[in-house]
DNA sequence: TCCGAATGAGACACTTTTGTCTCATTCGAC
DNA sequence: GTCGAATGAGACAAAAGTGTCTCATTCGGA
């Protein structure tokens, strides 16, 4: 763990909490004096895009894990399914580290992280446009959509959890389970 | 329509593209000088907790249209599906007008609001809780939880609007159809 | 036309934050 | 223990935004 991350761990919890924290309260957060903190982040811009960049990684690697590329090519409807479940679960552990990352205008207006957000996206709308073949997920809704359907879940269940309405320990569940079956009574 | 209401429709309608519209950019988006500007709101956070406020008054509109409360007494299951419907397809057009409240810092830190909010979601949550006992919506989900999916599939709406991604047309349908049936193969 | 209210333009002070810089101190590797 | 790098503390300038104020102008109703 080099200092850079911890430092940037101090930040990601601060910013979850309040995301307008000056330069001042980060450093503060860090344990470490304002100079240093610019010292490691020229500008509190640069330090957001870096914790954007790493929310970015993090759901690289769940699609990178859930291997959605193999899993399309192959189209075995039961890993489909397991390997959507097992994202969703995953997103809703990423979201409660860098949920603030989801709803940030400095990171949402970065025009190099919308780019790869754009990329992640597509991916990510491939593997639901797979679990649709396969017959995983209905096909009467397009993929992109339930790439920000997931998204929303995810700003949804971060709001609950902070406000108290929802275990964290049932927050999985109810995401994943919302996400799939919605709320009508089967 | 007042001088008041046209100043913040159009504060609503730039802040809907940039949250942090500074209110210099706020007033020339309506075509009045800053100084106007500042003679009818005080201070920035004024206009905000304003709009907030006009935000949630569409909210409870919105549940009185539904006649919440007698739509729980009476417990008639045709109803509350059909009032069910319609209370999420307007909440998508009122997320459409005012969807920059949903997420914007200033207007969420606003303890006042908070516990207005409290109240509505309350309502709120009494008419799924009565979804749940007339059997229209699943039981095995806390109401306030379905409170708190409809905001994120709002966000989610908005966001995919905003994106190009779903035609505005397409998004009540969309997101109504997400909340009640989720995304999995029926 | 007249008068008062509302407005626009602009100056102003004030606050907050940012980013830079310096200097003394501390830390850690050797 | 020594030396160099990293840090803390604090001063500083600059930028941006906010809120106030004044004054000339405009607008609208009587």
């Amino acid at each position: 763990m080099t200092k850079r991350d911890l430092i940037l761990g101090a930040a990601q919890r601060l910013l979850n909490i309040d995301p307008a924290a000056s330069m001042g309260a980060i450093a503060e957060a860090g344990g470490i004096s304002r100079a240093t903190l610019h010292r490691h982040f020229p500008t509190r811009e640069s330090l957001l895009t870096e914790l954007g960049t790493r929310s970015l990684d993090r759901w690289q690697e769940r699609l990178d894990a859930a291997s959605a590329e193999d899993l399309a090519a192959a189209g075995d409807r039961e890993a489909i399914a397991r390997a959507i479940s097992e994202l969703v679960r995953g997103f809703v552990q990423d979201a409660h580290d860098f949920g603030f990352t989801l709803t940030d205008h400095v990171i949402l207006a970065d025009a190099s992280l919308n780019e790869r957000t754009e990329q992640l996206t597509t991916r990510e709308a491939a593997l639901w446009s797979a679990g649709q073949r396969a017959g995983v997920l209905r096909d009467d809704v397009p993929p992109r959509w339930i790439c920000h359907a997931v998204y929303g879940l995810l700003v949804a269940g971060r709001e609950a959890s902070r406000l108290g309405d929802v275990a964290p320990r049932e927050l999985a569940d109810l995401v994943l389970s919302t996400f799939l079956k919605g709320v009508d009574a089967s």
